[in-house]
DNA sequence: CCTTATGATTTCCG
DNA sequence: CGGAAATCATAAGG
């Protein structure tokens, strides 16, 4: 507003005087051999200065006598976007009361002043030339955008299971239930982060387009009073999406912020054991003792110790593998043990199968001898 | 605190 | 890839 008035009060003294052949020559020709161009421009003043009153809406709400020139973003502008335009085009005319900008906008020297003003714009914008054209593709954007990528906050939804999780799962062993337990949470968490994330994005991006169409129309409604090229709307447009965009890396930012967090969380939570409970490890025991010759269960055995003591199969694996080892390395400190559930296993054996004859000694089911451990490490220690 | 127990991870091997 | 062995890191117990 500001500047309109500004750049036709300037018109008005450049154009309007020195100028003859501009817009319609003929009929400012005329205008002026009719010996009042000065009421003429004083009219003109006096109406600019009754402008500031007025909405802009309410002046463009009537009609233009004549179109702006083809080369500036008028109504019909080919350089604008396409789906874009078109919401406020049609506006209703009102022909009502013919004062302020109306009056300005139908007098007759209007087209030439516009087009003078539009000359001399086209010049100094030339001039003034696009600070900053192209700016790279932000290689932080990047980064972001690849990790969250990585981690499956953005990119397609993979069925219920983000593409973390399954890489952590395919990673732990690829069994279908492993690691359900653990990552359960984690991927909760995940797919709770994916959609705030996703929902946020959409918000940014509905209001980023809608704020686009907003100050294009602005602009497409200014270029009937004041000159607008379409690259100055582009070079709007672009401003506006540079600065949704550093919204948006924002927001990329703390999502990937919080993906780290929870994934420094849960991986060190892994790290961060808990002992089995009291149950799982008898079960585990139990299995090994009574194995102990040959204490590598099956996948199947596997599944369902797992399944028994509420923990992942590799977890299962990991317990066999670190007793397997730490029974070989001194089989003294678990003989104990192995006693223990050696006596166990009998007793739950002698209970189920042999209850009903005779009660053989429960406590000695060996005669004294527990399955002496065949699994002998000592005879190739 | 320090030590031991123990679950998890890493590294190496066949 | 599954397992052995070494190692890490924490829980638990004194």
């Amino acid at each position: 507003m500001d500047e309109q008035t500004r750049m036709m009060t300037g018109l008005v003294g450049i154009g309007g005087l020195s100028q003859p052949d501009v817009g319609d020559p003929d009929s400012v020709r005329k205008q002026q051999s009719l010996g009042q161009p000065q009421q003429d421009i004083g009219d003109i003043l006096q109406q600019i200065m009754a402008i500031t009153d007025e909405s802009l809406d309410e002046a463009q709400a009537r009609c233009w006598p004549e179109e702006a020139p083809a080369r500036w973003a008028g109504t019909d502008d080919p350089a604008e976007g396409g789906g874009a335009g078109g919401a406020r085009r049609g506006l209703p005319c009102r022909p009502t009361s013919n004062t302020g900008k109306h009056a300005l906008n139908c007098h007759r020297m209007k087209p030439a002043l516009f087009s003078v003003l539009c000359e001399i714009k086209e010049k100094t914008v030339l001039s003034i030339r696009g600070v900053q054209e192209e700016d790279p593709p932000d290689p932080q954007i990047m980064r972001l955008d690849n990790m969250l990528l990585a981690e499956g906050v953005s990119g397609p939804e993979k069925g219920g299971g983000s593409a973390a999780a399954a890489a952590a799962a395919a990673a732990a062993g690829g069994s279908p239930n492993d690691g359900s337990i653990e990552h359960s949470d984690y991927r909760a968490k995940l797919a709770q982060i994916r959609q705030i994330y996703h929902s946020e994005l959409e918000k940014y991006e509905q209001a980023c387009s809608e704020f686009t169409n907003h100050v294009m129309n602005l602009l497409r409604e200014q270029s009937r009073t004041r000159p607008i090229s379409p690259k100055e709307i582009e070079r709007m447009v672009a401003i506006i999406h540079r600065k949704f965009s550093s919204i948006q890396m924002q927001l990329k930012q703390s999502t990937c912020e919080a993906v780290m967090i929870l994934r420094s969380r849960f991986l060190d939570a892994r790290r961060k054991r808990r002992n089995f409970n009291k149950q799982a490890t008898e079960v585990l025991n139990e299995y090994f003792y009574s194995h102990l010759s040959n204490p590598y269960p099956s996948e199947e055995a596997k599944e369902e110790l797992a399944k028994k003591c509420a923990i992942t199969v590799s977890q299962v694996s990991n317990w066999f593998g670190n007793k397997r080892i730490r029974y070989k390395k001194n089989i003294g400190k678990f003989q104990e043990e192995a006693n223990l559930y050696a006596v166990k296993t009998a007793v739950d054996a002698a209970n189920v199968s042999a209850q009903a004859s005779q009660a053989n000694s429960p406590a000695t089911p060996n005669s004294g001898g527990y399955p002496a451990p065949c699994y002998t490490p000592d005879g190739r220690l």
